[in-house]
RNA sequence: GCGGCUGUGGUGAAAUCGGUAAACACGCCAGGUUCAGGGCCUGGUGAGCGCAAGCUCUUGGAGGUUCAAGUCCUCUCAGCCGCACCA
């Protein structure tokens, strides 16, 4: 036999080849005009930061196995990559190096384009997206400015996070552990005046939407369900002395006649108008405290409540009840009216509270035919029980006095029904220089003027100076910034700013669909005929930020007709980490191992497959070496059966597989393998496939012939491993006579009829005991299955000549004689 | 505290519908090899008892339902992750 290969497994010398094969025949170009179904397939992109290591290869080696699997489904398959290029480290670098942001990320991107290149990891790189380059960012400010004018993006002064050590602000998403999400830093509060998008507009959809996202991790919409926070509750006026009103939030008005004392939060504006005289010193001491707080204490785990009275009292309208009211840190301005009744018997804060400041806790909840407790230990926060103490509310259930004393407060004009979310809107101004400048010009006579959109982009000057002190450059830049005002023409003055670069990836997946379109962000009709996108796959880290961004965008755009879906990601996977020596793999760690170095010592396949073997892809996994070299020795195995020298060392050791046994194994396998891919079981997939194998090498150890019948196996076996082992599959599919690419080739299919067993193992317990297991012919009848059963000597020992009673048959299973 | 997830051999893990627990792989043991090797091949490998046939026990723990439970129900313990003064 001639042969064309080298007589070893040698990826070296194979896997460049089939790359270069695929690439010429365009395994991921795609077309809008194709008959096939469409999949859009997208990984996370990644912000190029440096060399890539196994760690984020899981996320592209699933992707990639996916995508070539659809192809073989018969699938028109989108399978784009792009860059997350904007963004702080890159800036960092250039203040610490002074290599210009654009070089190292361009460097960095040639380095992960070759580390995916040599992982066989491919994707239409026609349709690459940059987000730094202003072809691409030019629309995100068009988008910003479509923010602006459907009144989804606002200026406003607040109290906002800040930085200091990244000399930037923070949207409440990127504070994480009470910590900057980027650089681990506690952040401060500072005033200032900032560009927000109103994301709160969008919480209740945004959580509603929730449910139809049934192929996406029940984790992560809790996550998120969480982070948007809804509350029902009622909204209640406590009247002040002098005609002011006092309004507080509950999700309990049921307990409104428990409330002894009122708590407002040390920002609300109410404070210096109701604090009296003599309390005044106190209190502004307290708030003075409580602001140098946030930076220190109010993380620590044990924090203890503190406040001060104001002096003031508020009337209960339900009571006619006069109680004091109290500044506390532990009542948050920026949730609700930043104003709680407190009532300390039914809620754990308020109960702490009391205690510490011997505040009266009164019980309005008790059980009926209880006397109500004296002194409670703790609060009783339950919904069960009726009212006491409350009234003409007496006896009502929780539920119902809700429901009637929110009602009576609405009737009487001191309160309303009212939801309340926990998420606040985004905040995207940037302190920064490396990100898309915020297409807005402040002119003195026209205020805040945004740029016209035939002026965009809007670009961001590349030859600057970086500073020691962390301030933008952009602020001593004067060529960008000093311009003129679009309406009046008089000099004006650029906004300084950058946009958070979750922006930027707020919508990339939309880019992708027409990355060279150029009258619009995308053509609405290429995005129609893609979006949603069919399958994500990424970390779990961005379970809230960009996923929730992203959601947001797409409703936002939704509502603006510029797209007809309104969720981007239809199914979501979220893999797990890789662990090396007990810490996730990475950078700073010095535990990564590089493709480069994978590829060099076991080939392209054996660090895919590793990686897909290593167990199941939602769970973080450790890796091992050694289950490296046993993958090696896995597709080593598959070389010298298929392609490698026929092994004249044929001993017989009478293993004994028929060709039948051996063709309904690799029909078992088909099914096998196409199931776990469907349900992203990589590693059974792998797994069964070592299974064939063995198989394989038992037939021919035994003596079985190369027929037509083993060629068959052989090339189903070459296209069930190209998803996974894509470069020995071309090699075997070639041996075997495939015509054109294994990449192209149909997914084999199982045949139903290839499936059956003419002799199976029966089961057979007494008692629910396993006791013998007898081979019968299949589809027999439980007469004859009893019969049979019972002529094992086993099965005899086990009855000790008890009668049986009854029996459970399952057909081709088991029989369970039972004696009771 | 609230929410989610996970507990199976020495290790990573399988078990798709309540029906053979431990597939596949690592490691280890023994043997073989025209064996330099960390290569390749064969056999063994949950625990205990037994010469063996076989028996008993075993999926974090305790109960329960069932002919039959890793899988269903109740309670409970441990670990991981997320949120965390959200009224």
């Amino acid at each position: 036999m001639a042969r064309t290969v080298a007589p070893v497994y040698d990826p070296q010398l194979i896997e460049p080849k089939w790359r270069a094969a695929w690439k010429q025949a365009g395994l991921f170009r795609v077309s809008e005009e194709s008959t096939k179904p469409k999949f859009y397939n997208l990984v996370m992109f990644p912000y190029p930061s440096g060399p890539l290591h196994m760690g984020h290869f899981r996320n592209y080696v699933i992707g990639d196995a996916l995508a070539r699997y659809k192809v073989m489904r018969g699938f028109n398959v989108l399978n784009p990559f792009g860059w997350d290029a904007f963004g702080l480290p890159a800036e960092n670098a250039a203040i610490k190096s002074g290599i210009p942001p654009r070089v190292s990320i361009e460097g960095n991107i040639a380095i992960s384009k070759h580390e995916l290149d040599i992982m066989g990891v491919l994707y239409a790189w026609d349709r690459e997206v940059t987000t730094c380059n202003d072809d691409y960012y030019r629309w995100t400010q068009w988008l910003f400015l479509k923010f602006v004018e459907w009144g989804l993006a606002y200026k406003h002064k607040a109290a906002v996070n800040w930085c200091p050590k990244d000399n930037t602000v923070l949207a409440n998403e990127q504070i994480v552990n009470g910590v900057c999400w980027r650089c681990g830093t506690k952040p401060t509060k500072k005033e200032l005046e900032q560009w927000f998008f109103k994301i709160t507009a969008y919480a209740q959809r945004l959580l509603d939407d929730l449910s139809k996202l049934d192929r996406w991790p029940e984790r992560v919409k809790v996550m998120q369900a969480n982070w948007i926070g809804r509350s029902e509750g009622a909204e209640l006026d406590f009247a002040v002395e002098g005609d002011r009103q006092l309004k507080v939030f509950t999700t309990r008005p049921d307990t409104v006649f428990g409330a002894t004392f009122m708590v407002i939060a040390p920002e609300h504006e109410l404070v210096s108008r109701i604090v009296t005289a003599e309390q005044r010193a106190g209190v502004d001491a307290y708030i003075e405290r409580t602001k140098a707080e946030t930076e220190i204490e109010r993380l620590s785990t044990e924090h203890e409540k503190t406040g001060v009275f104001t002096g003031a009292y508020a009337l209960n309208p339900f009571s006619n009840e006069r109680v004091p009211i109290w500044v506390a840190d532990y009542v948050l301005a920026t949730y609700g009216t930043g104003a709680i009744m407190g009532v300390p018997a039914h809620d754990a804060r308020d109960f702490e509270f009391a205690t510490k400041y011997r505040l009266p806790i009164r019980p309005v909840i008790g059980t009926p035919g209880e006397p109500v407790a004296r002194t409670l230990t703790a609060a009783v926060e339950s919904h069960d029980g009726v009212l006491t103490n409350s009234g003409p509310y007496d006896g009502l259930a929780v539920n119902q006095a809700i429901d009637q004393i929110t009602a009576e407060a609405e009737r009487r004009g001191i309160g309303k029904r009212t939801i309340t979310f926990r998420l606040r809107d985004w905040l995207i101004s940037r302190q920064r220089y490396w990100g898309v400048p915020i297409p807005v010009i402040y002119c003195p006579d026209h205020g805040i003027v945004p740029v016209p959109q035939d002026q965009l982009p809007v670009r961001l000057p590349e030859q600057v100076e970086f500073r020691s002190d962390g301030q933008n450059p952009l602020l001593h830049t004067p060529a960008f910034v000093n311009t003129t005002c679009p309406q009046c023409g008089k000099p004006a003055r650029r906004e300084t700013d950058t946009m958070d670069t979750f922006v930027d990836s707020s919508w990339y997946f939309l880019r992708y669909t027409s990355p060279h379109y150029e009258q619009g962000p995308f053509d609405k009709a290429i995005a129609d005929f893609w979006m949603p996108v069919d399958q994500y796959i990424g970390g779990i880290e961005h379970a809230i930020l960009h996923l929730l961004y992203s959601r947001f965008f797409m409703k936002a755009l939704f509502d603006a007709k510029m797209v007809s879906v309104d969720e981007p990601f239809a199914a979501l996977f979220s893999q797990g980490m890789i662990q090396r020596n007990g810490a996730v793999m990475a950078k700073s760690k010095g535990n990564g191992i590089a493709p480069d170095d994978m590829v060099a010592r076991y080939g392209a396949d054996t660090a895919r497959v590793y990686e897909l073997f290593i167990g199941p892809p939602e769970f973080d996994a450790e890796w091992n070496d050694r289950g490296v070299d046993g993958v090696a020795r896995f597709l080593n195995r598959v070389w010298r059966l298929t392609v490698g020298e026929e092994d004249d060392a044929t001993a017989t050791t009478g293993a004994g597989v028929t060709r039948e046994a051996l063709t309904r194994k690799l029909h078992e396998t088909i099914e096998k393998v196409t199931h776990d891919v469907d349900a992203f079981r990589f590693n059974t997939a792998v797994s069964a496939l070592m299974e064939l194998t063995n198989l394989m090498q038992d037939y021919i150890q035994g003596g079985g012939a190369r027929d037509e019948a083993w060629e068959r196996v052989c090339g189903d076996l070459a296209r069930l491993l190209a998803p996974f082992a894509p470069h020995l599959a071309e090699e075997l599919w070639a041996r075997t006579g495939g015509a054109s690419l294994c990449a192209f080739s149909p997914w084999p299919e199982a045949a139903a009829d290839q499936l059956q067993r003419s002799v199976v193992t029966v089961v057979v317990q007494v008692d629910g005991r396993l006791r013998d297991r007898i081979e019968l012919p299949a589809g027999i009848g439980e007469a004859e299955a009893r019969a049979r059963a019972l002529q094992s000597a086993n099965v005899a020992r086990a009855l000790d000549g008890r009668p049986v009673t009854r029996a459970v048959f399952v057909v081709d299973r088991l029989i369970n004689l039972v004696t009771r």
